[in-house]
DNA sequence: TATAGTGTACTAGTTTTCTAATACAATCAA
DNA sequence: TTGATTGTATTAGAAAACTAGTACACTATA
């Protein structure tokens, strides 16, 4: 039964960001480090709300977010899985979606004093950082 | 009295963003396009709140949250104004806050399946097209 | 079929968010 | 000082966000 290790959630009570956002979050940051792949099985809902000592609804809200967003894939009765990378979308739409992030990253930087070269810097940085992983 | 042209906020009641969270951005962007620079002073709470028919504290709301982050300046009885550059933050601290910004940044670009070489290239490309001004 | 495991729907209650009414306080100029 | 202009405080109420209780429904396996 060798059953694969599951991920694992943990809450922080005193950061005021709603249990299910620090779910969400949890699962983006794990896929964007490569700790969740596509097929995945993830946590069950009951198994979640079981040890975080919340209500499986909770769970179930920030998976559904998930799975909105294509990240994740729920199968009644079965479980709920990493989606099988969305990089499927129409190429157009990509790049809008892309271009987005960029404009909302870009003006709260800008606000914030920080000038596109800078990002541009740091975000190389953490490019080539992430070759070698490091932790 | 040459009164310099204030800065005018328009409001997407269809959209469901908070009206303080709308005017929260529209001075964010602003700044970030240069139509509103430091010493720029802000129309006033009460002319804002009667242009957009709103309360004179939603208004209010909007450019407190702004002063706390450091972009407006707001001295009672005188008036609203941008304020004087924020870069002069620690460096340290600085560096944290682009850090955060750009975690955050990648978190949700890799979960939509950018790689952080795709957002270099496309930010590469927005930092060279912002060189020359295009509208 | 039976049973255990999985996700889901419905309902509801508390908390937080968002906006408004209204009155107060500081500044500036006449 | 007076009056006009500016931001501010207090209070309140409607709406939304967030989580929980509880019962239901689907799926796999024996």
């Amino acid at each position: 039964m060798t059953r694969r290790r599951s991920f694992e959630f943990h809450l922080d009570g005193h950061s005021g960001v709603p249990v299910y956002r620090q779910i969400i979050d949890q699962v983006m940051a794990g896929i964007a480090a490569g700790a969740l792949t596509s097929g995945d099985q993830m946590p069950t809902v009951r198994q979640v709300a079981v040890d975080l000592s919340i209500n499986p609804n909770t769970v179930m809200r920030a998976y559904r977010e998930l799975e909105i967003r294509g990240v994740l894939d729920t199968q009644q009765g079965t479980g709920t899985f990493i989606a099988p990378q969305q990089v499927r979308q129409d190429e157009v739409e990509r790049r809008q979606r892309l271009n987005q992030l960029i404009d909302e990253f870009v003006a709260r930087a800008g606000s914030g004093g920080f000038t596109v070269d800078e990002l541009l810097e740091q975000l190389h940085d953490r490019a080539t950082g992430s070759q070698t992983k490091r932790r």
